[in-house]
DNA sequence: CCGGGAAACTCGTATAGACGAGTGGACAGG
DNA sequence: CCTGTCCACTCGTCTATACGAGTTTCCCGG
């Protein structure tokens, strides 16, 4: 096995109170902030690490273990260990349900995706009847039962967003709303055309750690959060028509707000 | 030692493909979820749990490191580990820049804070001259110079966001807005006293991992992800007067948007 | 020249043991 | 009764070893 090559990174400090699997992760992020590994690069091997530091397997293993849990780095069983390149994002403006952008065609998502040059796909559609849970049935005023449209969002292959709408189940029922492909311009055209002229929308943002079935639709990488985000829309009455639940992959969103200073 | 009650984790699969340390994380989750466990419950100990699935320290502390991972649980040096408790979360609606909630005393964060029934409080005041980075002097504009003011907010003693203002210098100098304490309405409050009448402010919304240097200012346990917001002001002949860098507990907010369906 | 297969390398999983350090309760002595 | 010590229990750190499984390289045989 060769040599680290020497000044790559440093020596432990034995008179640290700083636990020696800590110093490695530290001098390894370093590594990485200044630029010594980049975006894609393969950090040293587990058996070099071993070497260069005079530590066990295991504290070099831990030591990585921060750095993924930090989303710094992610490992590949049988290749090594790798800078976690900074996916393409997407940037969600906050006209990007205005009235305008329905006129056209295609949706909303697809749109956007093909500006920015990317390949988008729209995956796992599924649309059927459920009784809402509490939180969905309080938001859209209590209707027992909704209609519920699922679907996964791709970005170039990759899994970015997982968004479930729920409409109350009388305005939905036999319309193009409860079709798989609701027609030009999306529900929020259907809606409209159904007489329920749209007003406003509530988004409201959370972040937090993925849960395991989370981790498997959209494909996520250890140490990226999602956001949760659930959009409220409302007609010119003030009835909430619809929600939508939408788990997005942190490391592909920037989300982007305008707020009057009224 | 007392052996664990039974039922309360079922056994291993010894045929399952899936890894011994993951199966454990799996029921300790669903014990959890299922509510077996609730928030601030002491799971069992590790020593308890290698004795009921008759495996080694080091498997059930990996099975540990994935629950802590995911937020759902933090370890205490000498107590043992706990569900981790859902802390009060604090609201960011999008009116709270509204013109209305400067005409008062005192701050944003305080007044929301209290009538929240917590107790707020502001950190680390730092107020400086600086030379800014590239992305935020690009916002600005590209001044050469900037005001810096940084603080810590609290809420019931528990950090939740660090905040760094950036002021265009030609702005601020000389000025309350140089002051540690800029006076009622604060800084937004001063610049329309200044002739610069807000006319809009951009968020920008990002979710990632935190940095050490976060964790420790923050105090984060494990598994928490940070909430980076930039929030741009601009006055009505279209200046950006203000560049706000916020980095907040994850766990602790829930932002709000309003957005027109125009 | 090409294809196949072994070898060498990667990380993943798991065991067993040792010592350290923080916490809290029991217990003995004042 | 109070106090201080000790001990048992907790998690934190680290070593050494073993085998499995995925990937890459390289060499040998056809």
């Amino acid at each position: 096995m060769a040599a680290l090559p020497s000044g790559l990174l440093g020596a432990l400090d034995p008179t640290s109170d700083r636990a020696v699997f800590r110093q490695i992760a530290d001098q390894l992020r370093e590594a990485i902030d200044k630029g010594r590994f980049r975006e894609g690069d393969k950090l040293p091997s587990e058996a070099e690490l071993v070497d260069h530091y005079s530590v066990s397997r295991m504290t070099v293993r831990n030591s990585l273990s921060i750095l993924q849990g930090e989303g710094l780095v992610h490992s590949e069983h049988g290749k090594g260990v790798f800078v976690r390149p900074r996916p393409p994002v997407r940037r969600l403006a906050s006209d990007r349900f205005a009235r305008r952008h329905r006129e056209q065609g295609k949706s909303a998502f697809t749109v956007e995706a093909e500006a920015a040059g990317s390949r988008p796909e729209v995956d796992r559609l599924e649309v059927k009847e459920e009784r809402p849970s509490a939180d969905i049935s309080a938001r859209l005023g209590g209707p027992r039962r909704v209609l519920a449209r699922r679907r996964r969002y791709l970005l170039d292959h990759r899994p970015v967003e997982f968004a479930v709408s729920y409409i109350p189940l009388d305005l939905a029922r036999d319309t193009p709303i409860a079709e798989p492909n609701p027609g030009p311009g999306g529900i929020y055209a259907r809606l409209e055309e159904l007489g329920h002229r749209l007003d406003h929308f509530e988004e409201e943002i959370r972040s937090r750690m993925p849960t395991p079935s989370e981790v498997k639709t959209l494909q996520l990488a250890s140490g990226v959060p999602v956001i949760h985000l659930i959009r409220t829309a409302y007609d010119t009455e003030g009835r909430a028509v619809e929600v939508c639940d939408t788990v997005m992959a942190a490391d592909a969103y920037v989300l982007s707000y305008q707020l009057p200073a009224t």
